[in-house]
DNA sequence: CGGCTCATTGATAACTCTCAACGCAGGTGG
DNA sequence: CCACCTGCGTTGAGAGTTATCAATGAGCCG
């Protein structure tokens, strides 16, 4: 019985388009792997030596300049796949925001096997073409949106990205709530800002009764239809 | 004789992963347009009816806030791809910068024949990778550089994805010139910056004799070394 | 030669950053 | 068990950068 078998993921992530002797297949190549909070996966610029399918955790892609300035680029929930196939270096670095689990394979043995399963090409393809989608639509909000408009549109993304794991979901109405993977200072890597503007900003969202904040990582959406007013 | 053996890109768009049976089966679902500057071809939000290959010309990539802000989130040069295959809305609104000249296919023809040619998907899911990682950068100058770095870095990359077509490079040394594809609006608004704020950096760089200005489209880099130092 | 659009320049205001102090919570050790 | 220390977050004051508003200037076409 492979790892697969019992897979938190194996229905949602690109494996999904495999049967059950392809999947045997990739088990072989691949495997599991923990990382703690705070520990990188990939390096910036370094060798692409290695891709993953994320089976637990939370974890940031993130590019900085030379004089220490960082943006986070993506960020990566359960079920969805990370690392560059097909290229020799990693455009940006990943790090464990919460504790994580993978499934990693080495690149190579990664490129070969995709090379020869049309069906998880596919799959990956479908996937990147949503994520840059997704990376788009950011691009309007480091670029023209206010300090307010930004941590709200956070807000509110995270509030549909988190709910299938955490499923604390009263549709529509009423309060969602959930922890932040995010520190203050990721939050502002995330959206262009510094950590006092987020700070200030949650600060005056809280005053106006749209959110309430029950713990520094904690959020509850008390008016979803005003952050998303908020949101711009 | 198909419309393909004479075409510019043959060679360097998603279509060299095909032989030529399999050219002339794409050919016959395809067709040549012929774009005005300025005349859009896909609306943000739509139904995506239709992807294509540009042949010649420079088109944009565009999405926008209710109120009118708009943020350019992508620049696309001849070989490369647009439009959203296996979706059904456009994420972002597409739109002729320069005369333009695309090979447009319906996209569920299209989206049906790149299921049945997974060299094809490859290659696809190759420039969307490396689509993304472009993508990714861009918002490191998005979220995190000043407008003297934005404009700088912006003149590095165009020089950069412009010399393959208009070859007056100059290996390393000397002056690369080349014309903006772009009005001063338009840089406005792939930088996330104002035309004022723009236009006071492109005064800077003239002052401090890195860059000239022979008329308003034109552009010539004095120093590369010392763009690319303002570039951050 | 107007009349138009686009770009530049200037003055001012708004926003966000920077620098600095303070507060809160959790962990450690006496 | 409490005091202290440390890391993270909040709050405040002031500076700096970019946006906004307004006017001027340059190129283009009728």
């Amino acid at each position: 019985m492979s790892a697969c078998d019992t897979c938190l993921v194996r229905n949602r992530a690109i494996c999904a388009a495999l049967d059950d002797r392809e999947i045997a297949a990739l088990n072989a190549i691949g495997r599991r792997r923990t990382i703690a909070a705070g520990e990188p996966l990939l390096w910036e610029g370094e060798d692409a030596v290695l891709v993953a399918n994320v089976i637990e955790g939370v974890l940031k892609l993130s590019t900085g300049t030379e004089d220490g300035r960082e943006q986070i680029v993506g960020v990566v929930y359960p079920s969805e796949f990370i690392g560059r196939p097909f290229a020799k270096t990693n455009g940006h670095g990943v790090t464990a925001m919460t504790e994580a689990k993978v499934c990693v394979f080495n690149r190579r043995d990664f490129d070969a096997f995709a090379a020869s399963h049309p069906a998880l090409e596919h799959k990956l393809l479908e996937r990147t073409l949503a994520e840059l989608d997704r990376t788009r639509r950011w691009m309007l909000l480091l670029g023209r949106k206010s300090a307010g408009e930004r941590v709200a549109s956070f807000l509110v993304e995270l509030s549909e990205r988190l709910s299938p794991a955490t499923c604390q979901t009263m549709p529509d109405t009423g309060a969602r709530r959930f922890t932040l993977p995010f520190s203050r200072q990721q939050i502002a890597d995330v959206l262009g800002l510094t950590i006092e503007t987020v700070s200030r900003q949650f600060t005056r969202l809280k005053a106006a009764g749209i959110i309430t904040l029950p713990s520094r990582r904690e959020v509850e959406i008390s008016s979803p239809a005003r952050l998303h007013a908020e949101a711009g």
